[in-house]
DNA sequence: CGGCTGCTGACAGTTTATGGCAGCAGCATT
DNA sequence: AATGCTGCTGCCATAAACTGTCAGCAGCCG
């Protein structure tokens, strides 16, 4: 068991988190199967790791109002809902939730790797109440697309019913009241583009890759906007 | 350092990650500062451990779509916020990505203690989307009475604009349309009542405890509903 | 003050991790 | 098929880390 001291370090969070009040180190050794002297150590490790585990002579340990998650795995949609949640509640909260909600999204872009934190970017632009209609398009292969810069081929229906088709560069989801719309730089009109995602009748994903960058893409199309969208 | 090895694994994950294509594992145990050997115990620790990386004869390793958050602290509102958040992208959003919002939410469940469990629970059970009035009341101070299951002395303000003085028991904080509703059982009308906390013109928290549990108290009201409200 | 508790140092015993070596197996290219 | 690259496992001696015991000091409480 290579890992029987970190387990051990985890435990002992556990167990701190447990009890609300303060526990004396005797406790935590016995509970924890080490040595007092051990404990001490733990102890110090966890501090030094940046958990805000704190004792006071006479008293005991407390942990910190704070709470260490365990290292998780998080598929990337997982993820992708949890920046969004958090998204959400950063903009729609009361001020001192909101806040809250914000730091919990940096907390989490400050660990993702770079190519992922264009994620937190890209993905959800607005965020919307109502529950909305059910989608033709298979939602997960435009993420897809936007994920890998492939051109997407729309067979789209527009506001007054005409159907056209176009091949169009994906660099973004919105979540708006209803529908979702994809931010795109449409082919045909040179220009971007949004398109509501209930109006696609059949849509296809290219292999190539089109030739910008999502994130260059997601910039200009930014300074096209008069007023500032998020963040 | 009793971190070391933990450390490198982090690392470890951390460099995969940077790669896209797969990696040989003489390139990690160079850049981990680690003999080839122990790369691979190291390894072993990491898929023991549940981080999905795999590794093929002759290719390398890659880390399968998936990403580990390292272990994290979060604050106790911004665990909350990211609760709620999860909660409303796994009401609103499109069937797929709510899948992963619950999902996500049944992952931090799992590890939280379950006193904090329960914070799941009675957190914001309703959601809405826009911005809300400010508040004359403190909201964390209401989080914290239903936390502590502390009696609240409220001044309230009903629709005809009668004010009254009454002790309740607060359990859930719902988040309306543009109003927050404190539940709770209310001593004066002894039953279930709802407070907006807009209406609220002043209140105070007492020290006793309520002689309820919160949970029995949701659990209750949660029955005197038609419809099942959540989850 | 005295009891309890956190905290640190030292030291010896034990456990664990590490690195080198050897060998087998799977994948890709020739 | 054959070769080279790579993942993977077992073994073992060495090095490092961890652990427990003992001791002592300091802070908080009644």
């Amino acid at each position: 068991m290579p890992v029987a001291r970190s387990e051990r370090l985890l435990t002992l969070l556990q167990t701190l988190r447990r009890y609300r009040r303060p526990v004396t180190g005797t406790v935590l050794a016995e509970e924890t199967g080490v040595s007092l002297r051990t404990l001490y150590r733990d102890i110090a490790s966890l501090q030094a790791q940046g958990a805000m585990v704190e004792g006071e002579a006479g008293i005991g340990y407390v942990l910190k109002p704070g709470f260490m998650l365990p290292p998780m795995m998080f598929s990337e949609e997982e993820l992708e809902a949890l920046v969004l949640g958090s998204r959400w509640v950063a903009r729609a909260a009361e001020p001192r939730l909101a806040g809250a909600g914000a730091d919990a999204l940096a907390k989490i872009a400050a660990v993702l790797p770079s190519d992922m934190r264009e994620m937190i970017d890209s993905a959800a632009l607005f965020v919307g109440p109502k529950r909305r209609d059910e989608d033709k398009a298979d939602v997960s292969a435009i993420r897809k697309a936007i994920r890998l810069e492939r051109i997407l081929e729309l067979h789209y229906g527009d506001e007054q019913g005409r159907i056209s088709r176009r091949r169009v560069w994906p660099f973004a989801l919105g979540y708006f009241e209803h529908v979702r719309i994809i931010m795109a730089w449409c082919e045909l009109r040179q220009d971007f583009r949004h398109f509501r995602t209930d109006r696609i009748i059949d849509m296809a994903l290219h292999d190539v890759r089109y030739p910008r960058r999502r994130a260059v893409l997601l910039e200009e199309w930014r300074k096209t906007q008069d007023v500032p969208v998020e963040n």
